[in-house]
DNA sequence: ACCATATTTCTAGAAATATAGAAATGATTG
DNA sequence: CAATCATTTCTATATTTCTAGAAATATGGT
C-alpha cells in the first residue's frame, strides 16, 4: 500500500463517529448491517450518518449494497488487512525485534 | 485501548505529512532521528514541522530528548502496537476466520 | 397513483486544521 | 556576552471538516 493510500485510511478512520462505524460493521461480520441499524446504535443526523459513510466508501474501507429499500453496509476486510499490514510493516522495517509477528497475535 | 483514544492515534496518523514523518522516526530506530533531519527529508517549513511533531505527541505515538542544541525524536513502538492490536481486536472480533494472526505476520 | 419508509443530497454555519512568515526561546561556541 | 544554530511559539490566512435541517430521491406496499 502507498503511503498516501495508507494516510487517508487512516484519516478515515480517525473520527470517533467513522470509527464506530466501522467498528460495528466489523463486528456485524459478512451479513453487514443496515444504515437504519447504525442511525439508532448512533446517535447522529441521519445526513450526518450519510456523510461518514460516504467518506468511509471513498476510500474503499466499507461498500452498500442494496436490499430493498434498506441500504446494508459492509467492512471491506480486505483494506483493514492490507492497512494493518502497513502499519506492521512500517513498525518492523527496521527494528524487528520490537514487534514480532506474534506480538500482535492478541485475538481472541 | 478505548475506542476515543484509537481514534485519536489514527486521526494522528491520518495526514501525509505526519505519517511521513511517523513512517521516518519508526523506520530511524532507536536511536530516532532530530527535528532538523526530518525538516531535510521532508518537504514543510519548519513551523509546519513543528505543528505536527506536537500533534504526534500530544496522542504519544512519539517523544522528543534534547541532546544539546538538537531536539531528537522517537516513534513510541508501544503506541503503535496497541493501536495495531486495537485495529486487529476488532477485525477479529466477530469474523475470527478473516484475519488470523498469521495473516498479519508478512514481516520479512 | 398515493403513501410510508429509508436514505441521500443540498445548503449553511461553526469549528478545526494546515500552512508558513516572523519573532522568540534554548543551547553551544568563540 | 555576542553570535549562531536549532527549534518552537505566535499570528494570520486559506481550506477543510463536522454537524444537522430541509428538501429530494428511491423503494415497496395498498
Amino acid at each position: 500500500m502507498k503511503i498516501d493510500d495508507a494516510a487517508a485510511h487512516l484519516e478515515a478512520l480517525g473520527n470517533p463517529t467513522r470509527l464506530k462505524i466501522y467498528r460495528a460493521l466489523i463486528r456485524a461480520g459478512e451479513q453487514g448491517m443496515p444504515v437504519g441499524r447504525l442511525l439508532a446504535k448512533l446517535d447522529v443526523a441521519g445526513s450526518t450518518l450519510s456523510h461518514h459513510l460516504k467518506t468511509l466508501m471513498g476510500v474503499g474501507l466499507i461498500s452498500q449494497k442494496r436490499n430493498g429499500a434498506t441500504l446494508v453496509c459492509h467492512a471491506n476486510y480486505d483494506q483493514m488487512r492490507s492497512l494493518v499490514a502497513f502499519l506492521v510493516d512500517e513498525c518492523c522495517a527496521e527494528s524487528p525485534g520490537s514487534c514480532s509477528p506474534h506480538t500482535f497475535g492478541k485475538v481472541a
